[in-house]
DNA sequence: ATTTGTGCAAATCCTTTGCAGATAA
DNA sequence: TTATCTGCAAAGGATTTGCACAAAT
């Protein structure tokens, strides 16, 4: 993989941003960086990031697009109801599935985060 | 709702079939039953069933189609890496997000099933 | 009769791809 | 040099929608 002002600015951006952009946001911020940069190359070279393992697509609560994540650990995703904000959250609990080879665990959760849930106790 | 052929077909199918269907898929099967049935109107349906919690939607590995799946309690999938089967697992794991007010769970495992695993360590 | 649902085709949204020119090694 | 990468525009796949007709209440 050749290291080119496009994914440089890719990169940079996954490792700053922890709110698991889309694709056309991690664009859109490229722009800023990069403005030459075209939609097509940053779909291309997120999808080889996660060929080679090195950033995770996820999709929550059925929606369409893909987000992205350079946090490529086993952990859940906790998407607050009413800020909509994502969360990384480490989880450890005991997998017990008898014969079962588990490789990859992927958790979604969704409710109210602490801040949100005070608010609306108070409502 | 009303109730109309296509939507009797489209429950029946669900109902009958547990391995997680994508809207295509149930149309297929519908066409057997019901062969004016459309596919934008399975998608119409699936779309409303699940706006009213009746069917669950669900995106394995960031699948870009989504599957339903009539069973709408917490649970979590299992999709064996070799056969491709998707299973229904029962979990149940202390959640402990101090603050945080837990709505609704979605986990998604992948690795091997139990029969696969004994023909990967006999291989 | 009135409201809701349907099929069809076209539109939309997200993502991928072919190609000819550009760039890193 | 030469293999890989890029932007562009066009294609692709999944899903949604406008509309006129059909069916359920």
């Amino acid at each position: 993989m050749r290291i080119t002002k496009q994914r440089e600015v890719i990169l940079k951006i996954l490792a700053e941003r922890r709110d698991h952009p889309t694709a056309f946001e991690i664009y859109e911020h490229a722009k800023n960086l990069f403005p030459e940069i075209s939609l097509s190359t940053v779909y291309r070279t997120l999808k080889e990031m996660v060929e080679r393992g090195e950033v995770i697509e996820i999709r929550m609560d059925g929606e369409t697009k893909a987000r992205y994540d350079i946090n490529t650990g086993n952990h859940a995703h906790f998407r607050c109801r009413n800020c909509g904000r994502i969360f990384d959250i480490e989880i450890l609990f005991p997998l017990k599935l008898i014969g079962f080879k588990v490789e990859k665990v992927e958790i979604y959760i969704y409710g109210l985060c602490d801040e949100c849930a005070k608010k609306e106790v108070m409502a």
